[in-house]
DNA sequence: ACGGTAGGTCTACGTTGTAAACTTGTCAAC
DNA sequence: GTTGACAAGTTTACAACGTAGACCTACCGT
C-alpha cells in the first residue's frame, strides 16, 4: 500500500496523512491506526507526524474531520422541510458508509468541524422550520446525528477483521452462538438470527435506519405541538 | 478504594473483577481500566487476571455484561404493545445511566450475554405485537437499542475527565469553541450552545430520547402497513 | 552570505497486554 | 496420612505502543 500522494516528496502535510490514516483504518480497523505505522507507510521516522500533530488524540480528530468532509449537502429546495431532512440525513450516511470501522471518530467532531458545523446547522435550521424551538432542536438533532453515526459504526459485518477468512470465521461464530440459543426461550431471536447477524441488503438496512429517525423526529414533533 | 469484596479474601472470582472493573471505569474512565491496575485493585498480579479472563477483551465484555445485569426488565401487563416497550427501552435507559463511560461495552453482549438476550427477545415480542415481521421486528429492535446505548454514551457532560478541574476545564473549552463561532454563519448554533454542551436536565435529555425512538417506531410501522 | 525556523531523525523512557515457566495451596483417592 | 493432580497466583520477560527531548539540516527571506 504506497502512499496516497507521490512517494518521491518527502514532505508531508496533514491532510495527506489524515486521508492515509483513513485508508488504514478502512482496511484493517482502528487498532490497527497507529503512529509507528502511519509513519512507516510514508517512509518517515515516527516522530515526524507530531510535526503536523499534536498527539494521536489530534490525529483521530483528523479523521473523522477528513471523513466528515465528504458530506455532500443537498442544496435546500422548495420540498416541505421533513422531506429536505431526510435527504440531509441521506447525505450524512453515505458520507460514513465507505468508513464503518473510523465513523465513530466523527462523534465527537460534529460541533467542531467546519463540515460537522455546517451539517447540524442545516438540520437545525430544518428543524426550526418543522416547528421545533432553538433548543429543541438542538437536542433533537444531535440525537438523530449520533443515532446514524452510530447506525454505521455498528453495521453489521463491519468487524475488525481484515481478511476474509477470519470475517467470515467471526461470522460464522456469531451464527453459532446464536444458533445454540434455545428456540424455545428465544423463539424470535433465533427466527431472525440470519437478519440479525447480517441483514439481507444493507441499502435496506441503512433505509430502514434513516426512516426510523426522521419518523421519529415527525412523531415527536406532533407530540411536543399537541 | 478497597475491593469490592472482603479484602482478606485471596480467591477472586470473574464477578467480583468485573464489578470493580467497572467501578474504575465509572471513576476515571475507561482508559484508567488496565490488567495492571485493577490486579493492583486487588492486591495481585496482573498476570492473576488472565485465570479467570482469557484476555482483555474478555474482561471489557464481563464488564459490558454486568452493565446489562442491571436491567429490570417491566412484568408483561395488558397495556398497549407500544407503552409496554416504551418501559422496556426505559428499563434498559435506566440501567446504563449510572454508568455513561462503560455503556458502549454493552453494544456488543446485548446478542450474547443472557440479559441483553432477554431485552432483545420482550423487545421485539412487543414490536411484533405491534404488527411488525420478524425480520422488520429484529431491525428495528437492534437500531433501538443501539441509539439508546450510543444516548447514554454520549451524554453530553460524560466526559473522560474524572476531577472537578479537568472537566470544568472541558466544559469551558468547549463553550468556547461554540462561542468563537460567527453567530451570522452559525446563528442556530450558537442560539443552542448552552443546550448542545449541557442540556438543562439529564431527566428530560432521556426522555426526549427515548420518545424520538418510541415515536419512529410508531412511525415507521404505520408506513409498513400502509 | 547568513541566521532562523520548519520539518525530519535519533535515542530513550514508561506503560500496556500477555506468553511461558514456576510455585503453592487445596482436596480426592488410596 | 501420604500422595498426586489440578486450580490459582507469581515471576520474569518481551514486543508494541505513545511520546518527550535533543539533535541535524535544508531552505528561504533579508
Amino acid at each position: 500500500m504506497p502512499p496516497t500522494s507521490s512517494p518521491t516528496t518527502k514532505r508531508l502535510d496533514p491532510h495527506t496523512l489524515a486521508t492515509s490514516a483513513l485508508e488504514i483504518a478502512d482496511a484493517e480497523g482502528l487498532d490497527a491506526l497507529t503512529i509507528r505505522r502511519l509513519a512507516q507507510l510514508h517512509d518517515v521516522t515516527p516522530m515526524a507526524l507530531y510535526r503536523h500533530f499534536s498527539d494521536k488524540d489530534d490525529l483521530l480528530a483528523a479523521v473523522g474531520d477528513r471523513i466528515l468532509a465528504d458530506i455532500a449537502l443537498p442544496e435546500p429546495t422548495d420540498e416541505p422541510w421533513d422531506v429536505q431532512l431526510r435527504a440531509v440525513l441521506a447525505a450524512l450516511v453515505k458520507a460514513l458508509r465507505p468508513h464503518p470501522k473510523a465513523a465513530g471518530l466523527t462523534l465527537y467532531r460534529i460541533l467542531v468541524s467546519p463540515d460537522g458545523l455546517a451539517l447540524a446547522e442545516r438540520t437545525m435550521e430544518l428543524l426550526v422550520e418543522g416547528g421545533f424551538s432553538t433548543d429543541n432542536a438542538a437536542e433533537v438533532g444531535r440525537q438523530s446525528v449520533c443515532s446514524l453515526i452510530t447506525l454505521v459504526t455498528a453495521e453489521p459485518g463491519a468487524t475488525e477483521d481484515t481478511d476474509p477468512v477470519a470475517r467470515e470465521d467471526g461470522l460464522r461464530a456469531k451464527r453459532a452462538s446464536l444458533a445454540a440459543l434455545s428456540p424455545h426461550r428465544y423463539p424470535l431471536i433465533t427466527a431472525a438470527a440470519d437478519t440479525l447477524i447480517c441483514p439481507a441488503s444493507h441499502d435496506l438496512y441503512y433505509r430502514l435506519g434513516i426512516d426510523l429517525v426522521v419518523a421519529g423526529i415527525r412523531g415527536v414533533r406532533a407530540g411536543l405541538q399537541a
